[in-house]
DNA sequence: GTTGGCACTCTCGTCGTGTGAGTGCCAACC
DNA sequence: GGTTGGCACTCACACGACGAGAGTGCCAAC
């Protein structure tokens, strides 16, 4: 669909003054004349036409229009198009702080600053265990009859707790173990690492067997239980205050999906591996967000580390700024992830 | 104060029935009448008496009455002078799940919980590193100049990273350096382990002088961001559905206090080492909560292991349902980590 | 393709009005 | 003294009518 100038002019010029002010956008408004420079009537037959074409309604007959999902949609292809504005790019830069520390913590940091900055609800979902390879594991004597059990990643992720061990066990015997089960999971995909698999490759990692069992039941349980989503969410107080999430129904939507991660990780699967993935309104696949945008991008190298932010507004969002911050996170949090790496 | 009997279950039932329907209660309510086994004359002259004194309002002249915060702190200490109905018990057990795995996954289950039971917002605050006391550390050597330096903590916390070595270290001195520190730490409250502290014990626990600086500088840097709250909260969503936070300012509110972990932590600051506690509306010291009461009790052995179950609902709350809920899951956390410790 | 003019439509805010819920007071009763 | 029925009084709120204003669509002229 090639829209004509006129057409695109007034299809970007409603959008944004609906943006901005969360009304209709009648023919006669002030801002669209001056900055269109020709009469009313000529933007009533542009939006009459852009009507038509489902790019436009609106509410009742005697109100301005307001962008559809389509609507969005075609604008926002038309804008990205284009390189994003210094001065959003300059104004981010300035409201955040810099995105460091430990991988734990660098979430919770990158899910504030979105936040922050864009005032709409940010998520950070950090790839789960099972999409990291597996880098080291320690088991290290903590008093009779108990070890620490630690698992790394290449991404840097630590996993452990004590574990109960069979009478008589040498420390010794915990470092040979160690030593044999790293060797030979090291750079195994953790989600390849099935029952069938760990028995085949460390079933007899040890000649104390009563050991190895005890280590590969607590490796199948854990390694199982990181596929569980644990997702950073913040800033849903920021969507209360957007008109559409007024009323306590569509409020509840949202903040329901936002606080169910499983639902979450749904509505984020389709985030591709690289770029900013944008989904308006009805092109979410789930229902509780057909109110809302979500934009997201992915963060970290490959399929290793990493994981994807995302930002969760209502259709009527800052789709510059908002395109422009989560690419900056995605990029510091990947930027600090290989530091680290 | 001692309020005569009449009033007593005036006041009973006011509230109860106000809690149900969250409509102002008339002295003419089928309710009221056939409960009390009076006239409503009777009932007006009482709620006048109540009104006199404090315990309830009406929002307009022609309006029922509503408990004030005072009058709802009235009716709970009468309430949960007496023992817990055994029905409230039963459909909380029968409700819940048990409580189990490890100290991590814990608060995120047991805020699911609390908020699928009461369908209020719950809060589990574990407490911060700095209230445990410091059980082992552990440097292993993770290729070159580089190492997995892992704390744990008698409450069975685990925290750790990847730190740089100084060039040339021998496994041998970190595993001797690690044997040291854990024997002059243990035992001692992360709290107390200032710099100077760090300095004095540790200060010169290896020959390589090097080595201990860069293994001090993380211990300090590392302890000392533990005392960052991280909180787990859920079920904000519910709070939506309460008439008392239809409106959007009043709702922003709460998520705002729910969603600063540094706020809610001092809403929590106030609740003593054992026993529920509860502070009604204007009794919270935040402003941001003076429309909501909170329910809360401490879990955990002492001051060491635990931490803080709360709920967060509007004045108009279930209390036997929350006092009864938060015991239960503040029992069972406790039971579970007893179990793991 | 653009413009000014004009009649038409429909929402929304305002203003009365009446209804009903709930109260307070009082006199009578037990 | 506590309890009861009766009764007048007071407001909030729902309802309906009305007018103003915003915005549209169409048309003829440029």
């Amino acid at each position: 669909m090639r829209l004509e100038d006129r057409k695109r002019a007034v299809l970007c010029a409603v959008v944004e003054e609906h943006i901005r002010s969360a009304e209709p956008v009648g023919s006669e408004h002030p801002v669209l004349l001056e900055h269109l420079g020709c009469s009313s009537a000529t933007i009533r037959s542009a939006m009459a036409a852009l009507e038509d074409e489902g790019l436009l309604t609106h509410p009742h007959t005697s109100a301005g229009r307001v962008p559809t999902d389509y609507g969005y949609r075609v604008y926002v292809d038309m804008v990205l198009a284009g390189p994003l504005p210094a001065s959003e790019r300059q104004a981010i830069r300035r409201d955040v702080g810099h995105v460091a520390g430990d991988a734990t913590d660098l979430g919770d940091q990158a899910a504030h600053i979105l936040s922050l900055v864009t005032r709409y609800a940010s998520v950070v979902a950090p790839a789960g265990l099972r999409q990291q390879t597996f880098d080291s594991l320690h088991l290290l004597a903590q008093g009779p009859g108990r070890a620490l059990a630690v698992i790394t990643t290449s991404a840097g992720t630590l996993q452990g707790r004590l574990i109960d061990l069979p009478p008589g066990v040498a420390a010794a015997d915990l470092e040979q173990l160690s030593r044999v089960i790293t060797q030979r999971l090291h750079g195994m995909r953790i989600a390849d690492l099935t029952q069938e698999r760990l028995e085949q490759v460390i079933g007899e990692a040890s000649r104390d067997q009563q050991l190895v069992d005890a280590v590969k039941a607590w490796l199948r349980r854990d390694l199982a239980r990181g596929s569980r989503p644990r997702f950073h969410v913040e800033g849903a107080r920021h969507l209360l205050n957007e008109p559409e999430f007024s009323r306590p129904e569509a409020a509840t939507q949202v903040l329901s999906a936002l606080e169910e991660h499983t639902v979450l990780a749904q509505a984020l699967a389709a985030v591709p591996e690289q770029g900013v993935w944008i989904a308006i309104g009805s092109e979410n696949r789930l229902a509780e967000l057909r109110a809302c945008s979500v934009v997201a991008a992915p963060y970290g190298v490959g399929h290793d580390a990493g994981g994807t932010v995302a930002i969760v507004g209502p259709t009527r969002m800052r789709y510059r700024r908002a395109v422009a911050a989560v690419q900056y996170v995605a990029d510091r949090l990947t930027e600090a992830l290989r530091r680290s790496a």
